[in-house]
DNA sequence: CATGTTTCGTAGAACGTTCTCCATTGTTAG
DNA sequence: CTAACAATGGAGAACGTTCTACGAAACATG
């Protein structure tokens, strides 16, 4: 109907017209600042509500808060963030802020390209998911903007951070399959492309505590890693190493889920029978586990926990808390069909 | 160590000082606009490297485009989602924009907020995926931003659409459940919540495409539609009300590969083998339904070419392209195991 | 009644860009 | 040599907010 182009936006000033006050006064009651009579307040409310007024952020940017978070993920085909962002959707429910997800996809470059780009874009805070940075990066993006990182275990006094407790879950999947009875337990890691990481992001820290646990049951002997990727390839190819040794492990604890429906996959080409001949077992407790057909034993992190944790320690330092905080959210063991004792003599 | 609050930005007059000229030539610089000499772009270009200027985009969007485009999710945990974005990234790849996405969740006012939200941000564009709205509410955002429409049928004069030509899919499904001997087969489709999308959703163009293909091979007595949702949950409680019918069905259509999932679990409850009592095809063929386990015969969309399309079609409106386009991408069938021939008699 | 002290409201300067004019050069045509 | 014109660079006004000063009431205190 109406032709032409765009029509002008609502501002401030158009505010203050209708109401009969100055800009600065309609500012003050946006902002909830204090010196404003009820009288005022209400005045100013129904202009904007009759206008149909909505903030410019962009304008808002220039001097004050942006009122928007950016979540950057750094792969967005793990079906695990889901979880993680609902949490954090959750947490903030009605408060102003927003929420824009930023794909950064895994290598450092693209990554650290996504975070200035919303840096650029003057956002209040960020978190970060998984990053692969050094400790260094990561401070430094902190003294720019407020960060929450998830899913690496290195602590820092410029930001707060998010951890599961990667070493309690490996044990719980040790111990359960010590407990059926397995002695030779095998795990597939994923393998570090860039020196950025290291010994801070999960797998590292899976890995180590799946051979601290070893270790404490007394299984040393039968410790054996294979480092892959946590894709369904990877898990795939860890698998066909791992059954392709002499000495065949009883059971493989694949470090994610997505990876342990490779080894799935690896069992069913080499006809052996889970968990009769071979247990499996996963981390993330991905949608897919609990499904009937694959039925499998995983780790559970609480995504939803994860994400509204970071949410919440995000806006507390946007709001000034200087003191660094780390969560570590425990995990628990979802046991399904894919573990059992292992075959007789074997 | 540099203790301290936030080190002030550098901006382009910095940039200017250090090449020594106007604020106006660098910004000419920037925007590649007319009349800059070889050499002005030089001592700038300089300048701007060693001091690390980056543009702030909120800054930018108070005059001009902010380079940033939204991407409208409707639901995070839909595993076609990560295809359809790689698309989009990987056609944006050099240029200069950047994509954010914006969770909308699945009702039709929380995509409101999202929308609105996004151009409060002053975003150039904004991709939207599966929205739940009405037409009107479309076109109406329409002559605020550019827009391109993923997945809904109903084209429109003020925004672009990138379909999946549903009926083509359905039609495939169809013709390889009859050619295998299939003259029952059953469709699972998504029960629609608000008003708001109506005719124009994938799933009613693909439950309307089955019909039409059922009667083109003159099955129109095997017609039986059950409307659930596009969960696994749903998936399962629709095939559960259709083993229970007398007449039972030889085979399944699920509308999402989801929901196929579901059908697969009610039919292993059920006793019945796939495909040797009943065949289940999905639609989407995510990520899992290649899993040997599954091994889901499925619709395959190909989410990166429509993401892709999407991503172009932004930009040239953006550009200032007026004429409306209407982008049709044609599926293709993935046969996989959970199709074959109806058993014996029955 | 003179003098503080709140409370309420307004002016107006930022913030970092873009972009429309305008001024100054060369350069070319006559 | 001059008029006309293209090419190049700069001044400065937006854009829509926030927020620091500051003034004017209204009120309390002696």
């Amino acid at each position: 109907m109406t032709t032409g182009s765009a029509p002008r936006r609502v501002t401030i000033a158009d505010v203050a017209g209708r109401a009969g006050v100055s800009t600065a006064a309609v500012s003050k009651v946006l902002r909830g600042a204090y010196g404003v009579s009820p009288g005022m307040r209400a005045k100013v409310r129904k202009a904007m509500d009759e206008l149909g007024y909505r903030p410019h952020a962009a304008a808002r940017a220039m001097r004050g808060r942006t009122y928007t978070l950016g979540v950057m993920l750094s792969d967005t085909r793990n079906p695990f963030f889901p979880d993680i962002i609902e949490g954090v959707t959750d947490q903030l429910g009605d408060t102003e802020y927003q929420v824009l997800l930023g794909p950064g996809g895994d290598e450092p470059k693209s990554q650290a390209r996504m975070t200035d780009a919303m840096i650029d874009r003057s956002m209040d805070g960020i978190i970060l998911i998984s990053p692969v940075m050094s400790g260094a990066e990561l401070a430094s993006i902190a003294t720019t903007t407020p960060i929450v990182v998830i899913g690496r275990h290195g602590s820092a006094a410029e930001y707060d951070s998010v951890v599961d407790d990667d070493v309690v879950g490996a044990r719980l999947v040790v111990d359960h399959l010590a407990d059926l009875g397995h002695r030779r337990i095998a795990h597939i890691t994923h393998l570090d492309r860039g020196r950025a990481s290291g010994a801070d992001s999960p797998q590292a820290v899976r890995a180590e505590g799946y051979r601290r646990a070893m270790r404490a049951r007394g299984l040393a002997e039968g410790i054996e890693v294979v480092a892959t990727s946590f894709t369904e390839e990877g898990g795939y190819e860890g698998a066909r190493q791992l059954l392709a040794r002499p000495a065949r492990p009883t059971a493989i604890f694949a470090g994610a889920d997505v990876a342990a429906l490779g080894v799935l996959r690896a069992a069913y080409e080499a006809g052996l029978s889970v968990p009769g001949d071979l247990s499996v077992a996963g981390y993330d407790n991905i949608g897919i586990a609990s499904l009937k057909p694959i039925s499998l034993t995983s780790v559970d992190q609480d995504g939803h926990v994860i994400g509204a944790t970071a949410a919440r320690l995000l806006v507390e330092r946007i709001e000034g808390r200087g003191r660094s905080v780390l969560s570590s959210v425990s995990p628990t063991l979802v046991v399904r069909g894919t573990t059992g004792p292992p075959a007789g003599r074997e």
